[in-house]
DNA sequence: TCTGGGGTCCTAGGACCC
DNA sequence: TCTGGGGTCCTAGGACCC
């Protein structure tokens, strides 16, 4: 007999998480239609909701469809509060915690039976911690893979749980509509429907190839297998952050070359400082699951400078550095000369949208700064050095050494420069 | 849908190396 | 001088998710 596997896997939501956190902070907005974030919803209450109100819908829109909805603007810290509370609870479930945003985890429960009882079990009493604990409702899925958990607690809500029995997978998957497959948005929807695909059962008809051809190898692979029932993605404690951003809308008002500048340089102030901040600690505001305590800091070999225009078109402009750096002057440099070269087009189109990312993420050992020197300039090489040792004192800077094709200079900065 | 902010992953072309 | 294949890295753009 063909051996499935079992029903281990939880995918745990919390509701209308922001919109929750205040209606459990603030009383007298239980029972009533709340939405967080004024020019576009962030969250919405089911009491929102039932009037049509969607998250990322604009502000005026929402209002019209819900003139009695409370709006209240965003408290951030308190959703951080609120996650690392709730995450505790997940840690506290299983070791095997993997977090994927601010308000939701897949945990791994298999093997707990013994000391826990059946996944249903342990997901019923993780839903009754959560409610009692942390204020909060929570949304549960249990199943064989993620996927599945996952489709299964978006099934559930609100202030649900669903178990979906490894033998009753096919019912509960293929009538749903490809919308409901991960990596299906409004494009790839779209183009499904052109080939008359509307259900997971239709996309599971189709042979492999045809989706390939239709969507490229890796999505077309995705989506087979997806239809399909397989999921081999075993829950992940240790993923690590790829990458960290900070942009911010300029609205339509003209920004002269100084005030951009200045943006630019209080972004890559803060993006650097969360960098070098420890890995879990509170200035460290990743997924409060996806992390496995404290740390080093981190270092990002390449900056992303990302624009929007007037007509909401957008560009990123990159550029890799020879050696990752956390040191935030190297880092302002090189977005600085992405910005400048950018300057013409944002003075022809007009400029909406300013954003920053790190990427390239690596473990901070030592902080290493690259310094560029023409290959023959022997003196300026020890000028140089010297500079950076009255920069950050001789006993923080580490040994330099030679770059390979870029002919600049490596220079280790112990964290103590700080 | 007249537009926030934070992310992940994939694709494709060009440079470069063996 | 022209021709091949395979692999990695960088850059830019796009789809998708919460």
């Amino acid at each position: 007999m063909f051996v499935r596997g079992l029903a281990t896997i939880l995918h745990a939501d919390l509701d209308s998480f922001y919109a929750s956190v205040e209606q459990r902070d603030d009383p007298r907005l239980r029972g009533r239609p709340v939405v967080v974030g004024g020019g576009v919803v962030l969250a919405a209450s089911y009491e929102a909701k039932a009037h049509g109100v969607r998250t990322a819908m604009n502000g005026r829109q929402a209002r019209a469809l819900c003139p009695q909805a409370v709006v209240v603007p965003p408290r951030m810290a308190a959703y951080s509060e609120a996650s690392r509370a709730v995450f505790a609870i997940f840690r506290d479930t299983t070791p095997e915690v993997e977090g994927l945003s601010i308000d939701e985890a897949f945990l791994e429960v298999g093997g707990l039976e013994r000391i826990a009882g059946t996944p249903r079990a342990i997901a019923a009493r993780l839903r009754e911690r959560v409610a009692r604990e942390a204020g909060l409702p929570i949304s549960v899925g249990v199943a064989r893979t993620k996927f599945l958990a996952k489709v299964a607690s978006g099934a559930s809500k609100p202030d649900g749980l669903l178990v979906v029995d490894p033998d009753r997978e096919r019912e509960f998957l293929h009538p749903l509509p490809v919308r409901s497959l991960w990596g299906v948005g409004a494009v790839t929807a779209a183009r499904l429907h052109e080939v008359g695909v509307r259900t997971v059962a239709d996309v599971a008809a189709l042979g492999e190839a045809a989706l390939v051809s239709y969507l490229g190898p890796a999505a077309g692979r995705h989506l087979h297998a997806l239809a399909h029932l397989r999921d081999p993605r075993p829950v992940d404690t240790h993923r690590s952050r790829r990458s960290i951003g900070s942009q911010r809308a300029l609205g339509r008002g003209a920004r002269t070359d100084t005030e951009l500048d200045g943006i630019l340089a209080a972004t890559v102030d803060r993006l650097a400082r969360r960098l070098r901040a420890p890995r879990g600690s509170d200035r460290d505001d990743g997924p409060a699951g996806a992390t496995a305590g404290p740390g080093g800091g981190r270092v990002c070999r390449t900056v992303v400078l990302r624009l929007r225009f007037g007509d909401y078109t957008r560009v990123t402009r990159s550029h890799t550095l020879p050696v990752a750096t956390a040191h935030t002057p190297t880092l302002l440099a090189a977005s600085r000369r992405l910005l400048v070269d950018a300057l013409p087009e944002i003075h022809a189109r007009g400029i909406t949208l300013l954003g920053l990312s790190l990427t390239n993420l690596e473990r901070d050992d030592a902080l290493q700064l690259a310094l560029p020197l023409d290959a023959h300039a022997g003196p300026a090489l020890d000028t140089a050095l010297d500079a950076v040792r009255s920069r950050f004192g001789a006993a923080s800077v580490g040994r330099a050494s030679r770059l390979g094709r870029d002919e600049g200079l490596e220079v280790p900065l112990l964290p103590e420069h700080e």
